[in-house]
DNA sequence: CCCATGGTTATGAACGTTCAAATTGCGTCC
DNA sequence: GGACGCAATTTGAACGTTCATAACCATGGG
């Protein structure tokens, strides 16, 4: 059995001095630099430390250093329906990454009647995080806003096309769907039809204005007449793909600004009998959980969510550690994984 | 504009008493315990607070209150295939719960070559966290021994089988599934089949033992040929399903237990021809964000995670207040969700 | 006139750590 | 042999807050 005893409140470095018979220093020596203290003397406040099971108060040390080695993030309201893309995997490369580089994630919400904005800076301001992470930006966001006017330390996940200068990561979504429609392309397509979702979202926009290049680029015409609108739900999205199909010169492949969206393409394909991709091609973007168990198995942009974890952790950091990192933008491209569904 | 100047650095109790011409204890009094303060005084420290824009030093206050304020939660490794149905929904329902009691959340995971359970006793010593949540508990859970016999508060969202006198909070799975096989016996169902995962699982067991209940409170036969047993994937899932189709008496229905099986079953029907719900009715479990837009929709047990993560952060935050919890577990009924499949 | 009273404000100490500067110990060089 | 240099260790102070207690100050009663 352990010598490990646990009196009840736990030892600090006074208790383990005085065990060894050093001065308090000695023993912070010991834990953050121990090349100042000699061997014989450094054994002996280990086996004292060992003997208390002794570790040092988290809360103590970093008042000291005046930090809190967090890092904050908004934990996104859920989006009723649907699958969120970001949150699944995405919290998990996050936090791995803020260990290796020795911090923690605070998740937090707004109080009732607190905008996000507010909560962050809220945080900011007790010093309770050193610096946040946003996600889900969107046009003019006004976290970004509040929170570059402030010079408070946050890396965003998503572009906002704010000016003030500021960290951002993001995927290349143009990138991602002008691949998926060279893709289809390739596999000989020539009428690629777009569902995307309705005006004002820069993600949105990104995607649409890749899948313009993507079809200039491989010489096909820009028909308006392609490119349908849908919120980001599966009946919405049926039924613009409804719409397209009906029409004389109906799009033999479908791209999606979502997998949701792409499902209910899916879903209309198999109302209307046709086959998927015999007769219509589908792709869809984010490559979420539930792609590899459509029927068929959808072809989806999968988001490269680790790497912009770790980038958007390692920039954070990098600044929090006083490193002048350049205020701008760092795009990642996507890469399309091909299933059944194309 | 606003008058708040951040000329840098943030403003202390101190920067306020002397600009307010008062003592730090003063200002100190008048955020936690305004009734011992003057009124006039009370109305120049605010002014003071006010102008500088001061904030209390979360660090600071926690060091001397000796209490972290937050609660730790280890986001579970990224279950390769499949959707989790935790993550997702439960964290924002913590986050939200703990705010309402003054906490916020700390995201972890173990160090490489730390277990989990020395991960959680890591942040306990240095005092980064208040208590933990739990969850996916499974038999014998280490993280549970090893908390419980230090005394570190924690709630568990789930079982273990652990004789050891700790909180948890449960789901009903046996009661889940009763009353999904009740509603297909109400449908006209003699012969429900089950597939479940291998051997081992609590939750798994746990499944199949109100199946069995149900089967019994319906007056049906539990005939072991009925019940199939696959990993948590639809290859594995369609192929269990297969096998039960085969027989001479199969069933006309199969209950799963979860939603990630009953797609599995889904595909296997549509490979079969078989029509859902007419020729086979599934029923899944968890009620995930995919239930909904499968196809056809699937009839599913939906696990109230919203109370769960209220009545996990309730007990914790008790618990830690000083309140003598009853060590022992809370159940809490799912509740069925019926869609097209079934 | 002095002291008790009770409301209001101020002071010292403490939470547990680490930084900066002071002190000790000890071998070495002139 | 004493001053010097260097390594090892200790001491005082500080991070920003709040607790416990002391001091202040009018007011009223004996």
């Amino acid at each position: 059995m352990p010598s490990m005893t646990r009196t009840g409140d736990h030892a600090t470095v006074n208790d383990v001095a005085a065990l060894a018979n050093v001065s308090r220093q000695t023993v912070s020596n010991v834990l953050n630099a121990p090349q100042r203290v000699r061997d014989t003397t450094r054994q002996r406040v280990q086996a004292a430390i060992d003997q208390l099971g002794y570790r040092p108060h988290r809360l103590a040390r970093n008042l000291k250093a005046r930090t809190s080695l967090l890092l904050g993030y908004a934990v996104p309201p859920a989006t009723g329906d649907g699958i969120n893309p970001v949150l699944d995997r995405f919290l998990h490369d996050l936090t791995t990454a803020a260990r290796e580089d020795g911090y923690h994630v605070l998740l937090f919400t707004p109080e009732p009647g607190q905008s996000e904005a507010e909560a962050h800076l809220d945080l900011a301001a007790t010093h309770t995080v050193d610096g946040f992470v946003l996600s889900e930006t969107n046009y003019d966001d006004p976290r970004v806003r509040a929170l570059a006017e402030q010079d408070v330390p946050f890396v965003a996940f998503g572009r906002t096309g704010i000016e003030l200068p500021h960290c951002w990561v993001d995927v290349d979504g143009a990138a991602g769907t002008a691949s998926a429609v060279a893709h289809l392309a390739n596999r000989g397509h020539t009428r690629i039809g777009f569902v995307g979702w309705p005006h004002g979202s820069l993600t949105g926009d990104e995607r649409l204005t890749g899948y313009r290049r993507g079809m200039a680029d491989a010489g096909l015409a820009d028909d308006p007449g392609l490119i349908g609108r849908a919120p980001n739900d599966t009946v919405a999205a049926a039924a613009a793909a409804g719409a397209l199909l009906e029409r004389s010169d109906a799009p033999t492949a479908v791209l999606c600004a979502s997998d949701l969206l792409a499902i209910g393409v899916l879903q209309e394909a198999r109302r209307r009998g046709m086959r998927v991709p015999d007769d219509l091609a589908v792709v869809g973007f984010d490559d979420t959980p539930v792609a590899p168990i459509t029927t068929p198995a959808l072809t989806s942009v999968r988001q490269p969510l680790a790497s912009v974890g770790r980038e958007v952790v390692r920039l954070l950091t990098s600044r929090l550690a006083g490193v002048n990192v350049p205020q701008d933008g760092l795009l990642i491209s996507p890469q399309l994984v091909v299933r059944d569904s194309s």
